[in-house]
DNA sequence: CAGTATCCAACTAGATACTG
DNA sequence: CAGTATCTAGTTGGATACTG
């Protein structure tokens, strides 16, 4: 059996498993790491610990609220620890956890999707703008 | 060299690729897959063509509008194909494209992953959850 | 330093009435 | 049947002032 034929009929199990059955659990993880800060602290992360100022200089625009509320979320779900260091001033690190990198592999698989095929995106989506704007601006 | 290994190395080349490249186009398909509907429709998708009245029916709580919405942003990534029939009454069919079938694999790896983990993920957040009540509520 | 609290703007998504 | 148009509620996210 192909590993196409495969993929396929493990993603029709799945289909049936998770979509039927309790699609709240797959859509709390897409949740968590499809918002807009979640994937890139886990990126940012992934090469070492981090404080907050550090995320908060080295994360593109985000800001303090939006680091602490995805910092918490990743943390209430395991993925990143919290360490606290009781000195003056204070200092909090925070790092993946094993369990985090377990999400590393399948996020690294959409990542290298997107990587292995963002110019074929770029060019449908383009190629689709056009020809709405044709029929929309009536022209052949 | 270990497959984590490689997978570390290769999550911390397109960290830098992605996030420091064009962190654009990774989130664009995040956006695109980690939205409501794009999953679960692709999802039933994959079982095989269907209209835009089964989708209503069959996607659990969709409205018109974001089945609508949802399908033409799939349909512009080039995931999914739109065909019409010129009959009457008219008739259009959804059908997954073979570029679609290729998001299959990792969207199939992160399905997996949660599959794999939902009881871990549902035990920390419970324990995170129930800490944090223990802390509001200064019980020991 | 590492956050929390508050306010506000923008976007997302649902309900529903209407059209070819 | 297969949508579009409109209105509205709810959510997300940014700016910023404040706290231990």
């Amino acid at each position: 059996m192909s590993h196409q034929a495969e993929a396929d009929r493990v993603l029709r199990s799945l289909n049936r498993t998770c979509l039927d059955h309790d699609p709240d659990v797959l859509r709390s993880v897409l949740d968590r790491v499809g918002d807009k800060w979640s994937l890139i602290l886990i990126g940012l992360l992934d090469m070492g610990p981090m404080r907050f100022t550090g995320l908060l200089r080295t994360a593109p625009g985000i800001s303090r609220r939006m680091l602490t509320l995805t910092l918490r979320n990743l943390e209430r779900d395991g993925l990143v620890k919290r360490v606290i260091y009781p000195e003056v001033p204070p200092r909090v690190e925070y790092e993946v956890t094993p369990f985090g990198r377990t999400l590393s592999e399948p996020v690294l698989a959409l990542a290298r999707w997107t990587a292995d095929h963002q110019d074929t995106l770029r060019a449908n989506r383009r190629a689709f703008d056009q020809a709405a704007g044709l029929d929309a601006d009536d022209l052949g």
